[in-house]
DNA sequence: AACATGACGGTAG
DNA sequence: TCTACCGCCATGT
């Protein structure tokens, strides 16, 4: 009930949250990544005005959500990007720099779900 | 209906 | 590899 989706089908802010909220813990996906598994692949601006907008109510895991590069673009969101920076890092989440993770080894892409490993890993 | 806004992405130099 | 530009999109006025 707060986020836009008041006339039937969910508003674009409500999928990215939805989104959002299954990114697990010690992973981080892109605003990209989140585009293009709503369908709008060019929307990763969109994704990102989202977030800055997410209601505080929903404890989104947004600190997940990274630039293609790794680098923390929406860190100040948190007064400053070192915030955001320890949320990752109390998660494990490796960093190649101060304000940048390491994405070859932590990205979570949303298709991800759609492919269930056979065997228990 | 047009214009401005904003936590992006791709490409060229 | 880094910077500058330009293109894209959903919303609110």
């Amino acid at each position: 009930m707060g986020r836009g989706s008041g006339s039937g089908r969910p508003t674009f802010f409500a999928r990215v949250f939805v989104l959002v909220s299954r990114i697990p813990r010690g992973r981080v996906t892109t605003y990209g990544a989140i585009a293009r598994a709503l369908g709008t692949p060019r929307a990763a601006r969109s994704v990102g005005w989202a977030l800055s907008l997410a209601p505080q109510e929903d404890a989104l895991p947004c600190h997940r959500v990274v630039d293609r590069n790794g680098f923390l673009s929406g860190g100040w969101h948190w007064g400053h990007p070192d915030v955001m920076a320890g949320l990752l890092r109390d998660e494990d989440v490796p960093f190649l720099d101060p304000y940048r993770v390491d994405l070859a080894a932590c990205l979570w892409l949303p298709d991800e779900d759609d492919f269930e490993p056979r065997l228990p890993v």
